[in-house]
DNA sequence: TGTACGATCATA
DNA sequence: ATGATCGTACAG
């Protein structure tokens, strides 16, 4: 591994979703506050788009949550989901045009420790972040982390540039809990114990018949 | 003003 | 398989 890891910068990030997606597996996310550093290398994401993209946010336009999925690429958009749990995403495109890429799963490399004692149900290393929940809960990120700038030289949030991921070694399938858009592959992992397991999103309102 | 429903997790 | 728990979006 390099001395100096690589940052990731806006212009990288102002890409197409998918392509940003494929681009961060392999990379770390770097979290620090008073409590310590934890660092998580990226094993799992999920591309979202905009007004053609159903499961997205940002489907149905600017709303002050989504707000920051329609700004520069590189910021941290986190949202509050089921009334207790956070999810940080990576946004991808330009001003003005909403995408991003769900941190789903990943691998703690630093902070082990503190890992542990922000998540004491986790059983095992490979639990820790395996979730976009749970990862987001081990680098101690909420509400408060809407909107960092992760490209920011002095960012307490980093986004670091791994080893090349060969092409050959990401997998894809359909994104996780959503129940639109079923076809549409843009879950992206590689081989790793934290990956998540596929679960489709279930429709609670049935059509009574 | 009311209400249905999540880009989830833990426990059984 | 189910309960927890509340912000958000949209209907009325």
């Amino acid at each position: 591994m390099p001395a100096t890891p690589r940052r990731f910068t806006e212009q990288e990030l102002a890409v197409d979703p998918v392509d940003a997606a494929r681009l961060l597996l392999g990379g770390t996310i770097e979290s620090t506050t008073d409590e310590g550093v934890v660092g998580v290398r990226i094993v799992e994401v999920e591309a979202y788009r905009g007004g053609d993209d159903p499961a997205s946010h940002c489907y149905r336009g600017r709303t002050p949550r989504n707000d920051v999925m329609f700004g520069p690429a590189g910021r941290l958009y986190v949202y509050f989901v089921y009334g207790m749990h956070f999810c940080a995403n990576v946004v991808s495109l330009t001003d003005g045009v909403p995408g991003a890429v769900l941190l789903r799963a990943g691998e703690v490399v630093t902070g082990s420790a503190l890992a542990h004692a922000r998540r004491p149900s986790a059983r095992s290393h490979a639990e820790l972040a395996k979730g976009p929940a749970r990862l987001t809960g081990v680098l101690g990120l909420d509400r408060g982390h809407n909107g960092v700038d992760l490209t920011e030289p002095d960012a307490t949030v980093r986004l670091l540039a791994g080893d090349p991921v060969d092409e050959a070694d990401i997998r894809t399938g359909p994104r996780v809990g959503v129940a639109v858009a079923v076809d549409v592959p843009w879950r992206f992992w590689i081989d790793s114990p934290a990956v998540s397991t596929y679960r489709r999103g279930t429709r609670r309102t049935r059509v009574v018949g």
